[in-house]
Order: C-alpha cells, then structure tokens, then sequence
DNA sequence: AGCACGCCGACT
DNA sequence: GTCGGCGTGCTC
C-alpha cells in the first residue's frame, strides 16, 4: 500500500498540517507529488480537497487510523500543485522539513483572513432590532445581546474584532444568520503598492551591442527555444535596457515575467523605470509590504492582473500561470542565497522552475559568479557580453594605493595623499564623492592597551564593536544587538589605558568631518537605516546633491546611479580579502568592481582610490583594470587546485545547541554516520563492477563555528566535499533520516547548507 | 471550516 | 428531566 501526505484545503491555522491517506490501487498512476485529491475528513467524513504532499511506502501513524483518497481530480496542474512540487524539489535537494519549503512557495496560510476582510451587517430595522434585544434578554442569552447590542450601537462590525474583542463565538453569529438577523459579507480588497503615476512613453535607443543581444534572446525565443543565457555586461553597460526589451518581446507573445533584484537595490528610481515602459501590469514585492499586502500581490498575479513581478528572492515564487521568463540581475549576489533553511539559491530553483514551465531564464552581472560564468563557459548557459559603457561614458581610472607606503611616508591618517588629493578638488568642482568602508561602528573592536583584555560580548564569541552615541559611548554586539556602556577603566586589570582599535563608518564620517570641515557628510549603514524608509531617504537626498559625500559600508555599491559622482575611494580593500572563506577573492573582486563602477557614470572624469595592504593581489589588480576574464582565470585556478565550488561541491552541516557538550557530542556522532555510509557505499560499489570509482568524499570537522556562539547558542560545523552533487544531495537525506531516528541529536538543530555563500 | 461532545441554565 | 445555547477540541 502506498500511504500520502496530504494538506488540507482548508485555510484554517489548525489544519495547517498534514494527514495520511491511503492511495488505492486504481489510483496509484494518477496520484503524484502536488495532485489535487478529493477524501473524506472529519467524523462526517465529509469530502474535502487537499493537495498530496509527499509519498510514503509505511504509514506514520496506525493503520486502523488511516482512510482512502476518493479521486485525483484531474486537470492537477493548477499552480499550487506546481509549486507544491517545487516545495517538494527545494526540500529533497536544500534540506529543511515540508513545512519550511511549503512556506516558501505559498503565502502563509492565515494571510488568507486577512484578504477576506469579512463584517457583520444588522439587517433589522431600529424596532425590529430592540425587540429582538428584549426577546433575547428575556431569555437570557448572553452572547446573543452581546452581539445584538454591538451591531446597534455601530451597524457594521468588523468579523474578526467581534470574535476577538467581544467574545462573541462563531456559533452565535452563524445562528444569526441563519434567523436572518445579520448578514456576514467577504469583501476582497486588493492595493498595488506602486503609487500611481502617470505613464510616461520613453523611446529608447539601444546601442549595436544591446540591440543585437536582445535579437538574438527574442529569434531564440520565437524559435522556441527555452535556456539559460548569462548576460555579462560590464557597470554602466546597460543592462536594463536589454532586459527591457526582452521582457517586451516575451509580453507579446502573452506571456509572463518574473524579474529579481537584490533587495537592498529595489529602490522606487529602478521601479519606476519599468513601471514607466510597462504601466500598471507590473507589480512589485518587498520586505515592507504588509502581509496582506503581499497576499494581495499574490492573488493578483494568480488571477492574471498582473504580467510582471519585480522583487527579491522571494517574489521568485509568483503564482503567473503564463510564465515566460525569470530575469535575475546582479546574479551574483550573496541575498540569492536564502539564509533560513531550505537554503536554497534562487539562480538554481529559478532554472528549475523554468524548465516546468517552459520559460527562460537570464542571469545578468558585471561580474558574475564563478558558478554561473564556468557553466557559461562549458555551454550550459549561453553568453552575452557587454564591454562597453553605454553613452561612450569612459570607464574610471583606478589608482591603487598601497598603504605601507604611506605608513613609511608617516601618513597615519584613514585618507592616502592621493585620496585626499582628490577630495579637494572634487569638492572645489562641486562634484560629489564615495567613500566605501566594509565595517559599521566606530571601530573595530576595543581592547586594553596594559593587559590585552578585548571587550567581548557575555552572549556571542565576538568582540564588541564601539559607537558613540548622543548622551553616552556604547559597545555593541553586531550579532545579536548586546548594548553596554564603555568602560572608563579595563574591567580585567583596572587601568584606564583602554581604547579602539581599527576604524568604522562612524569613524570615517568623524575624520571626513575634522579634515574637510566644510563638506556636507552622509553616513549610509545598518544603523542609518533602520527607519521605514531609511534607505530611500539617505539615497535620495544624496542625489539631490544635499550631500557632498556619502560614507558607507556595501549598501552603498549595489546598483545605484549617481551622475554626478566622480570620486570613489575603497579606503580598505583588503578587509574582506582575509575572511576565512572560499569565496573570499571572488567577494573582494565583486566588491571592488562594483565600487569602482560608480564613479563617472555620465562624466569623464571618473576616479577610483583603492587603499590596500596587498596592491599586488589579483582581486585587487584584476579589479583595478576592470578584467573580469583575468581574474575567473586566476580564481577558477584556484577552486580547481583546492577542489572548491563550483569544480567540487561542499555541504555544510551546520548543528546549533543551548548545550555546548551536548551539539559536541552530537557533532561528533554526525560524522561517524557519514563514516558509516560511505564505507558502506564504497563495499556497495566494490561489488557492483559496471560502477565507475569515484572521487572519494572528503570530510573536515567536526569544528567550533566561526562564531562558536550567538545568542548563548553554542555552533559547530563539519564539511564534507565531493565532486557529485548528487552523491551529496543522496548523503544529506540519508544524515535528516538518521537525525529524527537518534536521540543524540533532541535539542540539537541541524541545518544543511550546499556551496554556501558566507562562512560558518 | 465543520462537526460532535459536554456543560449548564431555563422551561413544560 | 429534557431542551438548546455555547464553548472546546478534533479531524489521518
């Protein structure tokens, strides 16, 4: 017997959950993961639908317990039960329970109350109304005058207000309603978050390049042809223009258009760009639209009022039924990579997706990852390239400066000559200026000059991070936001020889401030940005020139025009260049390139100060010349030599507990049972003798986390690497079936992590 | 959501 | 006693 999974199709919290059905022989073909299903349910056994979630070969609960499924309902591949087997997919190859990936691809469940806004109307008149009251109170039937008493005074009651604030219980009002004494009425509202504004034409011109890129994406998809291409354009070789004029050709053909964009760079300008060429039918998804919001934008795309969904990671999952095309731009970035189990990338589930539905994708970069450019280069995706800036703008001129000369030179401040140099005189043009520094905070940690003694937070493994405040000077911790006030004195040894070391965007700001007093600072970062609309502000002011210079950490670089900055400096370079991570070099080029890509976007003269410690590295001289070929030939070197990502493949065990000794313990255990399966993989193997010997799987671990600590949560990592993905995928449902059948691993949190994108 | 069960006040 | 309102808990 074959036993399902099934969700209800009720949207009720309780119900959030899923029952075991039995399949019946007759309906074993029919029924798959993501079918729509009919069954009985309740003690009326009424029939219901629900969707199949999974498939077992052994019931989880009692048998006698267990009913059959009445029918498949055919015609089952209505969205949900497409993205229900997306669901399936992203859980069988990121790792996380059923539960976490469905919350991924379908709205949450209570969102559906809240877009059914539902009132209670009194159909009585006035005397009809108090005789009732009378009639009832005669009676005495509490809850009923309750109810009646609050729909004279106000007429029309909110559902939800009268159930939750005046206790009135659902019985009450379905009685009502039945006597003809209320009626209950389901209104839909559904808002567009774009404000509306005036469509405005806007003829573009494309340059050969674009033009011809966009020709040969638009015969391809008239021929039918379904694929993945990489656009690799270099800062300011406008891409968006390309993707434009894709979106408008898949459009025609009355298909659907799903564009990403990293989060941080979704600002009201990129919006309304599009929304301008396409008008209304473009909706967008953010982290700041409410929850019914979203579950708005949601029912709009499902029924077809919508053709375009721009929006981060998430807005990957937009019911269109139409899908033509994902569009991901800045494929490179880390926000692809979901942080939460499953922690999967929108670039695979996006092609994945794609090949569902029949729709293509384009990834587009100015430096892509090494993942996307090496499958570029082995013909899995087919490669633009864009190496031109659009408007003949020149690309800037990049002087690199190596900071141990000017140490030598006695030169003690944060600015280099040169930089400071050019400061002057961009500030004497009325040209305006970056300043990019990968560190939030005064500075970088405090420490007593006697002892040694660095102030650490009692809740994390990390050191404090200083900042001055209004009244007083505080020490933060960056990890889980622990606040206390500096010491006058060190707290191990007493003496009051305690202070900062290392430098901050605070900081920066204060020493702009002391050396240009008359420039007008802004100071991008975390802690400037936390209002609504922080972000926006800060940007928006800064391109009405209300500043002249602008102090920030990476949100500053995404993907923001400036026309009149012709300035940036990088005024630690190396900073990301040492962190413990595979992905270290490939993050310090990115970064570096695309700071650099913001000067002299509409002027000639555009100038970039890299400060370094390591002038001679190939991040750094690669960025510099704007060589993204040199530097994935060095890099791609690199990964091959040390078998990194995307040549080989890493997951990540990552294992979380309140118990240090007992997530050690647990770890520890973990990599016996991987020990367990590949020994027993190997014998398997051995025996079978058609099986090719592969690659041996590789494991390093159990270790403390990089941060052993956060939130008094002890961390530990193991890796394990293999050049097969799949021989991973297969070891990573093998690891989540042993961790639910042992008991080492109760209390303990598992998360999987494949080719990860930060550090453990 | 829909249904049954059980508690409790009210009424012939 | 019995009837019916009203709250609670469960559904493979």
């Amino acid at each position: 017997m074959i036993y399902a999974d099934i969700i209800v199709d009720i949207s009720h919290e309780n119900l959030d959950k899923t029952y075991q059905y039995a399949v019946p022989k007759h309906l074993e073909e029919k029924a798959v993961v993501g079918s729509l299903v009919r069954f009985p349910f309740g003690k009326a056994n009424r029939i219901i639908k629900g969707y199949i979630i999974s498939l077992s070969q052994t019931p989880s609960i009692d048998v006698s317990y267990i009913k059959e499924i009445d029918e498949v309902v055919d015609n089952a591949l209505v969205m949900e039960s497409h993205l229900i087997r997306l669901a399936s997919w992203i859980r069988d190859n990121y790792g996380a329970t059923l539960n976490d990936a469905l919350k991924i691809v379908l709205p949450v469940k209570q969102t559906v109350k809240m877009v059914e806004k539902r009132t209670i109307r009194l159909l009585l008149g006035l005397d009809e109304a108090n005789a009732k009251l009378i009639e009832l109170q005669r009676k005495n039937y509490k809850a009923r005058i309750r109810l009646l008493e609050l729909l004279l005074e106000r007429n029309v009651v909110d559902y939800d207000t009268a159930i939750n604030k005046y206790g009135i219980t659902r019985p009450t009002i379905q009685t009502f309603v039945e006597h003809n004494i209320i009626e209950v009425e389901a209104t839909k509202v559904y808002r567009n978050p774009i404000k509306n504004q005036q469509q405005v034409e806007q003829a573009m011109v494309l340059t050969h390049k674009q033009q011809a890129i966009a020709d040969d994406f638009c015969n391809e998809y008239d021929e039918g042809i379904r694929k993945t291409y990489l656009l690799h354009g270099i800062t300011g070789s406008g891409k968006t223009e390309v993707y434009m004029e894709m979106i408008e050709h898949v459009l025609e053909q009355g298909k659907q258009v799903i564009l990403l964009i990293p989060e941080i760079a979704l600002t009201y300008q990129t919006v309304m760009r599009f929304y301008k060429r396409f008008g209304d039918r473009i909706s967008i998804m953010n982290s700041r639209l409410s929850k019914g919001e979203r579950f708005d934008q949601y029912m709009r795309a499902k029924q077809g009022d919508i053709d375009i969904m721009i929006g981060p990671r998430s807005a990957l999952f937009t019911p269109f039924e139409k899908l033509g095309l994902i569009i991901i731009d800045e494929e490179h970035e880390g926000s692809y990579k979901s942080e939460m189990p499953p922690k999967y990338h929108a670039r695979e589930v996006a092609i994945y997706r794609a090949s569902l539905l029949g729709a293509s994708v384009v990834l587009g970069s100015a430096t892509p990852s090494l993942e996307a450019y090496k499958r570029a280069k082995d013909g899995e995706y087919k490669l633009y390239e864009l190496n031109e800036r659009i408007s003949g703008a020149k690309l800037p001129c990049v002087y690199v400066v190596d900071l141990r000369e000017e140490l030598k030179k006695k030169n003690k401040s944060i600015f280099s000559e040169k930089l400071k140099e050019l400061i002057t005189d961009r500030l004497n043009n009325k040209e305006q200026i970056m300043l990019f520094l990968n560190r939030r905070g005064f500075a970088g940690f405090v420490s007593c000059r006697s002892c040694g003694h660095v102030m650490k937070c009692p809740h994390c493994d990390v050191s404090l991070t200083y900042h001055y405040g209004r009244d007083k000077n505080k020490l933060v911790c960056h990890y889980c936001g622990y606040e206390e006030e500096m010491p006058s004195k060190c707290p191990s040894c007493g003496s009051p020889y305690i202070a900062t070391f290392g430098t901050g965007t605070q900081k920066v700001e204060e020493m702009v401030k002391k050396e240009f007093p008359t420039a007008r600072v802004l100071r991008m970062d975390m802690d400037t940005t936390t209002g609504k609309e922080g972000h926006e502000k800060i940007l928006s002011a800064f391109a009405n020139r209300e500043a002249d210079i602008l102090v920030g950490t990476q949100m500053i670089v995404k993907g923001h025009d400036f026309g009149n900055v012709s300035l940036v400096g990088i005024l630690a370079a190396d900073l990301s260049l040492y962190a413990n991570d595979y992905r270290a070099a490939e993050k310090t080029f990115q970064l570096l390139t695309q700071a650099a890509g913001r000067a002299g976007r509409s002027k000639d003269n555009g100038e970039v100060v890299i400060q370094t410690y390591n002038p001679e590295h190939y991040s750094v001289t690669t960025a510099a010349n704007n060589d993204y070929e040199a530097f994935y030939n060095r890099e791609i070197a690199f990964r091959t030599m040390m078998k990194y990502p995307p040549v080989s493949n890493i997951l990540v065990a990552f294992l979380t507990s309140k118990n240090d000794e007992a997530v050690a313990k647990a770890a520890d255990l973990f990599k016996a049972a991987v020990l367990d399966y590949k020994i027993q993989l190997k014998s398997q193997m051995d025996t079978a003798e058609d099986i090719v010997e592969t690659e041996d799987l590789e494991i390093i671990g159990p270790v403390k986390a990089n941060v052993a600590k956060v939130n008094d949560i002890y961390r530990y990592v193991l890796y394990m690497k293999h050049m097969d993905y799949i021989y991973l995928k297969n070891l990573k449902n093998f690891m989540e079936g042993f961790i639910d059948y042992s008991t080492i691993f109760k209390g303990c949190n598992v998360q999987f992590d494949f080719n990860p994108m930060n550090s453990y």
